[in-house]
DNA sequence: GTGAAAGCGCTAACAC
DNA sequence: GTGTTAGCGCTTTCAC
């Protein structure tokens, strides 16, 4: 960089001073609108001027001038995601970046309702994408008046007031039993977790008890918290029945690690004595004896869904799919279950 | 809201009509700067315009004008953090909002150099904490010429041009080793893991060693991959020796979870005949047969720590701690070792 | 206590 | 093809 320090961030002034230009110029060099025309003499000048000087055009300014922005704003979801949310975010940022628009994630997790929208509002970004849960009507309200281009809601609820994204969970629970059937198993148990992942967990069991009784199998339901021993008691309460159930579809990966720990402790085998499925597909499940069974989610399908509903609905169509995004469970045989 | 829609979002003119004030008293009641007198009843009725018109500043004008942003930008880290992530960044969210700041997360995790350091910059942020190794020498220039007032940088090694938060993970494998000698072992491995977490794995690598030396007890290193199968070679390993190690420690969590598994397929126990110690404490330490043990790190703290650190910067104050972020990696003892 | 006015960096009409 | 200019929404002197 050639120039000496200055206390200021340069302008595109700066450029156009340098390049023997002038200010417009360098906004069609660097922006290149239709119908805009610069010799590719110039244009090269005004390029090696930026290099130069370092420059790199104020968001903020251009933002204000233009009314526009490329912020896709996402605030960090309050549900504990792990490993998904670093997979969905790529996916997500790289859907965005070909269309030319940039993922910003708001560092917030618990502000929501009209307090959340106002900090939203404040960066001006083009599209806001929150949990159901964080958006209250005089939010969006205050989203809308902001000029938000598009407000879009996800989660497991739908939100009266814009268009969701229901990550059904229902499916995934439904793939798991009917994979276990596919097994032979006839008699069947799903744990329902309480604490933070009771909504998910609820929702994987109602999907669950849904498709077992399409197919006329039995289906017990296992309320359990994420302590040890209530599990232990569980596992203990099958020893005493005569004809307990074959096989267990954990409701996510840690509690199917869990039960199987549980199993073994109690001298079951797995999947011999019990067959067990997990979901989420963590990467444990890979490193384990026996290897986990467990219902995967597409988290590139996600990603590019979330994407395409976002800019469809800048473009002013409605959004459809008939609000389900598209989650895609599927089941990854392993030896468990 | 009582406005009807008007197509352009409310401006703080907008505010100023409605409660019949001047622009200025509306900036001086939202933004109350040193030396503001604003009677009682004028600030009442500009607050309740506010409400009314569901306004939001904009951050871009607001910015734009003062020259200064209250915004912190994270860019997403690209190494994988997984729970980690979550707690930092609400640790680190929670401690900047004492201070007035937004924590903004810059989506794209592959940017790097001056192509990041111009998306970064673009945003005019107060201050940019990136990991070490995607900021180069020009990327920081041009941030530095953006007016970015804190450039910090993170990670394992130190960067050259900017202070740095070292995340110093050889106290962790220190942690480790001391604690299975405080337990009577003296003959020991440690697993060293290759693929993403390669360079985290041989920093708790060197950290373990030099425990294990100052104590004078023997430590074996050993390097596997992410498969099931290299952990069962290693467990076969030592059955075929007479003296084999007494106790391993892992590395990490999941590490520790296949080696256990690999030991009871083994017939092994644990920790009867080898103890085992993971690290990061993950949420399934507590849910397993024997529940592990592992080395925690204080997320608390390096969240408090990374925002402390940028204020200091900001203020001018030059960043010491002799560059080490604090960790306070701490055993938690449960059954496995 | 309050209002008028300048100007932050940029884009987009429009003039040449 | 390139330059001139107005103005986006806000803060901040400076008058009153």
């Amino acid at each position: 960089m050639t120039l000496p320090e200055s206390g200021k961030p340069p302008t595109s002034a700066d450029v156009a001073r340098v390049a023997g230009v002038s200010r417009s110029t360098v906004s069609y060099v660097l922006n290149s609108p239709p119908g805009a025309r610069v010799s590719a003499e110039t244009r090269e000048r005004v390029l090696k001027a930026v290099r130069e000087l370092g420059y790199a055009p104020s968001a903020p300014a251009r933002s204000l001038r233009s009314g526009n922005s490329d912020v896709v704003l996402f605030p960090l979801p309050l549900q504990p995601m792990g490993q998904l949310l670093e997979q969905f975010i790529d996916e997500f940022t790289e859907a965005l970046r070909r269309q030319d628009l940039n993922l910003l994630i708001h560092g917030d997790r618990y502000a929501r309702g009209v307090d959340a929208a106002r900090a939203w509002a404040a960066l001006r970004p083009l599209a806001v994408m929150a949990e159901a849960a964080r958006l209250t009507d005089g939010g969006v309200e205050v989203l809308r008046r902001a000029g938000v281009r598009a407000i879009f809601a996800w989660g497991r609820e739908e939100h009266p007031g814009v268009p969701t994204a229901i990550f059904d969970n229902r499916d995934t629970g439904a793939q798991a039993i009917r994979h276990l059937i596919s097994r032979g198993h006839r008699k069947m148990a799903c744990l329902v977790p309480s604490g933070p992942l009771a909504g998910l967990g609820q929702e994987r069991w109602e999907g669950a008890r849904t498709a077992a009784e399409d197919a006329g199998c039995s289906l017990e339901r296992v309320d359990v918290g994420y302590i040890r021993e209530d599990i232990l008691a569980v596992v203990r309460g099958w020893q005493q029945q005569t004809d307990p159930p074959t096989a267990v579809f954990a409701g996510n990966d840690d509690f199917a690690l869990m039960i199987i720990s549980a199993l073994r402790e109690c001298g079951w085998t797995v999947p011999g004595d019990m067959a067990v499925v997990g979901a989420d597909d963590l990467p444990f499940c890979d490193l384990v004896w026996p290897r986990l069974t467990s219902v995967a989610m597409h988290t590139r399908t996600m990603g590019s869904g979330a994407a395409d509903a976002l800019t469809s609905l800048m473009a002013g169509k409605p959004y459809k799919h008939r609000n389900h995004m598209v989650v895609h469970p599927r089941v990854v045989v392993r030896e468990s279950g």
